[in-house]
DNA sequence: TTTCTAATTTGTAATCGTTACAATTTTATT
DNA sequence: AATAAAATTGTAACGATTACAAATTAGAAA
């Protein structure tokens, strides 16, 4: 908790109440919601929490660079306070999104040594473990 | 322009005059459009297009598998005629969508094996060679 | 503590991309 | 040519996101 308000000065945000518990909400469920989960699960907690602040909220922490956007799936946009390089898996059939470690540097494109490189993102759909 | 009616009709897809040529459009400019760019450029061509007949053909190609989404830019999205695993690179400067050939194969990632993956996406950002 | 100011949050309205739907047009078949 | 089915079109509806102004909160100064 102390953590996060450290974190997020750090990162040039000012930890307001409503900036600590989405922050603290993606750290602890790294379930990469959607904005309507993660205002759903919060306005129980906050009942005057406004949908716009969960907005705002994660606008200013992309800026910041200390959300990411998940894309895996046509109009359903993610977000994710694990900044590392990581893949992610969307199971078609229960719908989670898992997280995997992934060493970039296996990868050899041809050509791509001579763009610069500033954020890589590794998606993959189709069945989970669970539901195989 | 044979080749597209035949590779629609192999695929399910009736060949109609407006779903020809947006096929088209997506096979001659390799440039990952959206909605609104392929709308743009084949209603002065059609001018009677609907944006609607552009929304429904590319849901159709979806669905049959011969279009694949790009979702690599929060709130836009782009269609690839081209359904192999390929990364994309987008240019932060100019914007502009680059592919490039990838061999997945060589990317060992712990615990994958166990999950059925049935979808690939690789997604870079940052500057391209142009731009540099 | 009280006052003042700036930052943040909130609720509502507006916007924009997409989808639903019914009418029209086109295509294929008899 | 007549008919039926499929595709296209235009308009309205929808839903996620954003704009904006009012209300609230937090922090500094008095
Ligand atoms: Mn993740
Ligand atoms: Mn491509
Ligand atoms: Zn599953
Ligand atoms: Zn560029």
């Amino acid at each position: 908790m102390k953590n996060i308000e450290e974190y997020l000065k750090e990162n040039g945000v000012k930890p307001s109440y409503q900036r600590i518990k989405i922050f603290e909400y993606l750290i602890k469920n790294k379930n990469h919601p959607k904005v309507e989960t993660i205002f759903q699960e919060l306005v129980q907690e906050i009942p005057t929490l406004s949908k716009t602040t969960v907005y705002n909220t994660l606008k200013l922490f992309l800026e910041k660079g200390i959300v990411q956007p998940i894309l895996i799936e046509e109009n359903e946009v993610r977000y994710d306070a694990d900044i590392t390089t990581h893949a992610h898996f969307k199971c078609e059939k229960c719908g989670e999104v898992y997280d995997f470690r992934v060493n970039l540097s296996q990868l050899k494109i041809e050509g791509l040594e001579e763009f610069q490189v500033k954020e890589s993102h590794i998606y993959f759909k189709g069945i989970c473990k669970k539901c195989l």
